[in-house]
DNA sequence: TTCGTCAGTGACGAATCGTCAACTTACCAG
DNA sequence: CTGGTAAGTTGACGATTCGTCACTGACGAA
């Protein structure tokens, strides 16, 4: 080993130190408290060496986005492992998904703000590369487990509906349920009782009826499914939902 | 009329005044651009008159998204005027969602940060509960629309699925394939080529049949109602959206 | 020992937020 | 007409924060 590669190493290692920091930060005080002065004066480092890692801000926040993307891709990773079938395994995903965005909804919510024209200027090239290569390491496991469903004759899709299409359509209700109910902590008139695990499943189930991804939800209980994908994948953190 | 109703009149017209100049801001600099000073600088009022109508900046934003809702409610009447199956004249209201999107994603994202707990703390409470009220009103035409469906026998709901959820799913599902759609100026690996208004009419097209609202997507050209109601219902906007 | 290199430092200028003491205006009573 | 009070307006100000850059000093080479 050169010395540059020992640097190298000191480098990365630095980056996730000063990125657990900015966790600690927002955890504590949301994105909206999360300051490069503060990260700086928690951390054996000055502002510059700080600015030295991230180009702005909105480079840390984009790292910090990604940092909690590849949790995310380690809990799909276990959710398709689930023991059953494709409809069963696919549904494990949209419980790590929503499992994921109650352990941090802060977190969570950052998908959509590093979306933003404004933060997309202001981050490294470098940093967008990693953003892009994550997000399709999150999908592909969905893309073969469609594929799968396909071989197995059960799904057959529309004719109008390629694979992509359909992956894309589940990330979009997941994500569309999760991010409305995820804040509801305020009693807003149309929301108030929804659980978001409850519509989440009831949103999923609709949708794969609606694509006819058998067994449909006639003629299985999937509510069994979800306890068992609760008890099975992840004991720990099961919890933080209710199976109905 | 007493000199109060006058004055109050006048401080209205002021506020909007206001929110006109700061949408003026959003529009060219984004919402990360829209500044106080700015909102004072382009008004013949001063800075301490600007805080005089709004507590902080979050409170203007959530003026903002306020006004934007308001225009949605105008959208959403007109679509639910629609000629047709209590289905299409859902698929209309989508329509004007994704219309209301397109023309302006910028106000349509204020929705999501609205939602903040920063964002709610720094807000008046005059102003949260003109948020609340608005949100009823955007609800209630399609409480009205799924009421009107199961007296027709169009559509009869799951056990497990009262009204309010049904009208929370169409919603959730038409805000999540937006609202990941919307800024995909960037090339995303899985996004990329996936149009916002196809996929939406897929996704709530699904969500329909999943729950059998009648006619069904196999039994009925859908696609000629999405040009009837571009032609019919939104014939100046409809040129922003490729039916298929 | 001396020198060059380069990561690290933190003081700094600019921009922004929200406040407040001073100021202006409107209006009314005497 | 005059003086006074209340209400509304102003912009300078302190506090934060961002991102930069001229300086520092540690370390290895000659």
């Amino acid at each position: 080993m050169g010395p540059r590669t020992v640097k190298s190493e000191q480098l990365q290692a630095r980056e996730r130190e000063l990125i657990e920091t900015a966790l600690g930060i927002m955890e504590q005080e949301g994105t909206s408290g999360l300051t490069m002065d503060k990260v700086a004066a928690r951390v054996p480092y000055s502002k510059g060496t700080v600015y030295n890692h991230f180009r702005s801000r909105e480079d840390l926040l984009t790292s910090i986005c990604n940092a909690s993307m590849e949790t995310l891709v380690e809990l799909f990773t276990r959710a398709i492992g689930f023991q059953g079938s494709t409809r069963e395994r696919l549904l494990a995903v949209h419980y790590a998904y929503l499992l994921h965005a109650l352990l941090d909804p802060t977190q969570f919510m950052l998908v959509i703000s590093a979306k933003t024209a404004n933060l997309i200027e202001r981050t490294s090239e470098r940093r967008l590369a990693a953003h892009h290569e994550l997000e399709g390491r999150l999908m592909g496991p969905m893309l073969e487990l469609v594929d799968e469903a396909i071989a197995a004759g059960e799904l057959t899709p529309a004719p109008h509906l390629d694979r992509r299409q359909i992956v894309f359509t589940n990330w979009a209700g997941s994500f569309g349920v999760i991010s409305l109910l995820i804040n509801s902590q305020d009693q807003c008139s149309a929301r108030e009782d929804l659980d978001a695990g409850t519509e989440l499943f009831n949103h999923v189930n609709l949708l794969l009826d609606g694509m006819q991804w058998r067994p449909m939800s006639s003629d299985w209980h999937y509510d069994q499914t979800l306890k068992r994908i609760g008890a099975e994948i992840f004991p720990g953190e099961s919890t933080l939902i209710d199976t109905p």
